[in-house]
DNA sequence: TCCAGTTCGTTTATCTATTCAACCAAGCTG
DNA sequence: CAGCTTGGTTGAATAGATAAACGAACTGGA
């Protein structure tokens, strides 16, 4: 229960605002907070000097006259500060250190060797050692390391920090998140990869409100932002879009099922694709295996374009039935197999023209950042530490 | 912007809490009130003072002493507010009067000709009259009717109010929000039938927050519930899933494309069952279609319950889709099919079961209420009305 | 029957945070 | 430089929550 409200809730709720407000417009006057958020500008005052207090917001000069005093301008001190965020995949490790704007400020890329006895113990030594390092390349700052959050490729609940199962990795049902927050003396936060893969996708477009963020690689799952906040589900694993029927009493999946999208739009299915069309160079889904498919295709060979061409067709029936039932503002293209884009994007967009209801046609498909899915999991671990600014609406 | 919290503000939210508390619990004491929200027992008494005031809040007699005073118990006085909730369906359009706990106090159903000529004016019409004729029936109280919300069959923006279309009653693009506006002297909203049917199930099981509502019928439709409110989407066509594909390369649907859900498990698609397996006693999808084909089926015609053994692997398919991609808490099955529930839920089981990731199988699925959609419709204009009780959490 | 102890609910004083209005600061315009 | 305008601060007024004291009503034991 609770929810109620006193008069210190309300300032911090107060606060917040203010908060968000100037991150969201810096630089802005005292004058203009006041008029955006409604507040008294006596109490947009004295916000501003608790927040000035905490050194996350400064004051950076003055703006032009309007026919009087000067406005002193305002502005969110980022690097008062900062998260680290982990993009842990089968190949690599890639870590992250970021500032309170989601800003990057260090990072660096190992490669994952599995070949250990004990899975969980090179993990998690893996995951310590990278965060440490990260967390000593932090600039001095006011605030320093607040959290760590840390994308896992698998089903993972948030809620708990236990890991249902890390496909690929041969991990199942494990409390990883206490085995981590045992070895840091800030907080640690475990989520699936595409759910930060969607938060950096939001914090990168706060006005994009409802969006849906496509990881697709050696399987294809989502990540869901539905009123500027990741919606995980009952149970923590929303967004498993990978073991969707798109065709029934289509091909088996390796999940006993058949039919499902991520047999007939992953990294694999392009496997087959090429070996539809002839192209037999490529044996395994290998280090680099969608570059080098890219790169035959750009030099002309006509079996890899067609197997992109029929790998973008799949892609797009999936994600025209999320455009269809979750009516998002925008669909982020994410995961290995977007570095194909430059043949996938136009099968995507012409699936989601033919495929979806009218009002939905138009969904843009945007090609996600990528490193973004690091950056979301330090977006994650900031949401969480630092007050929730993002309760606050814009 | 806005979101400022000021003094006011701050007692409009605790006194919902308390609302909230009172309805949710009662009977319940003040002590018990203040034990539950966290606030102190002096404001308790005051905001239920207010809301006694405002006739919400009832003292109904007294609980048990333990050891000391007896509480006075308090309890929500539903009748204290009314709302209307029609449920436009092709053939019939049923209206009910609720009042503030969704309780029916009236309600009446009368057959739809659209034989007419202009079917929007038909349309005003009938359900200015069926809404006239329940806001007659409301009997005294101290708030009256505060409003009217009416589900149509369709694709339906709620917040402007425009329906984008209504198949199989030929309307497309119609503000019919601000042509019923007009006629009432309380505010009118409009939805999809499957947001209606949604809303009436997460407020009969309040502690269902993610919950999906499927409608299947002449098409497939679904409301979403996440978080304790209605997700409409950007365009608020959120929910479209008759037109998801789950055969991709399949039959052609009348939307133009190939393998819809509503092509494999809609009442069309039963029809074509029933002629796979030998029956050949239905032409059409006339009224009571469902109804006659499971009356067949408990007499034991083999082919009745084949057809329906097969549609219900079908429905079960995209279930499991909406289990893996939302992992909602429950997913309530209404619309004219449901009828066949006997036959169907246990395909759906089953499906759900196969289908579904492994944390997501036991995700109970439930027979929705019948009348349902009215209720919800009735609901919605309740929760739009009366101050939003709803934002505040359990 | 009376009294101590307990619980429920109200009343009063205190505290906190916002707002309003007055005021100072610093610019522009003529 | 006077008059006006805008930006920002200060102090009184106000609204609402809380804490503590108090009254009401009940239990149980002597």
């Amino acid at each position: 229960m609770a929810q109620r409200i006193d008069a210190s809730t309300m300032r911090q709720l107060n606060k917040a605002t203010v908060l968000h407000c100037v991150r969201a417009r810096s630089p802005i006057s005292r004058i203009e907070i006041a008029e955006t958020t409604g507040l008294n500008k006596a109490t947009v005052s004295s916000l501003v000097d608790e927040l000035m207090d905490e050194q996350f917001v400064v004051e950076v000069g003055y703006g032009h006259s309007k026919g009087g005093r000067k406005p002193i301008l305002l502005e969110f001190n980022a690097d008062a500060a900062f998260t680290v965020g982990l993009d842990v995949q089968i190949t690599h490790v890639t870590t992250t250190l970021c500032n309170a704007n989601g800003t990057v400020r260090w990072a660096h890329t190992v490669p994952m060797d599995m070949g250990g006895t004990d899975v969980q113990e090179h993990l998690l030594a893996l995951i310590t050692a990278q965060a440490a390092n990260a967390m000593a390349a932090a600039p001095p700052s006011p605030h320093g390391v607040l959290g760590i959050g840390i994308a896992l490729p698998g089903m993972v609940n948030f809620h708990n920090g236990h890991v249902y199962m890390l496909p690929n990795m041969g991990v199942v049902d494990w409390d990883i998140r206490s085995a981590l927050m045992e070895r840091f003396r800030v907080p640690v936060f475990v989520d699936n990869d595409a759910n930060c893969g969607a938060w950096a996708a939001y914090r990168m477009n706060p006005t994009t409100k409802n969006l849906v963020y496509i990881s697709a690689g050696i399987g294809i799952g989502a990540g869901i932002v539905i009123g500027g906040q990741l919606y995980r589900g009952s149970r923590g694993v929303a967004g498993e879009y990978g073991h969707t029927t798109i065709v029934a009493m289509g091909v088996r999946c390796t999940c006993g099922n058949y039919g499902c999208w991520e047999r007939y739009a992953a990294e694999e299915s392009l496997l087959c694709y090429l070996a539809e069309n002839g192209v037999t160079d490529f044996q395994d889904v290998e280090e680099d295996f969608v570059e080098k498919v890219v790169r035959a295709a750009n030099k002309g060979n006509h079996g890899c374009v067609q197997a992109l061409v029929t790998l973008g067709r799949f892609l797009g029936i999936g994600m025209a039935n999320i455009a269809n039932t979750l009516n998002p503002d925008a669909v982020f293209f994410g995961g290995h197999l977007s570095h194909a884009y430059k043949y996938l994007l136009p099968q995507l967009k012409s699936s989601m023209d033919l495929k979806s209801v009218q009002p939905v046609r138009e969904t843009p498909i945007l090609l996600a950042n990528s490193d973004s899915v690091a950056i979301g999991a330090a977006g994650i671990a900031l949401a969480e530490t630092l007050y929730q600014s993002d309760f606050v609406e814009n």
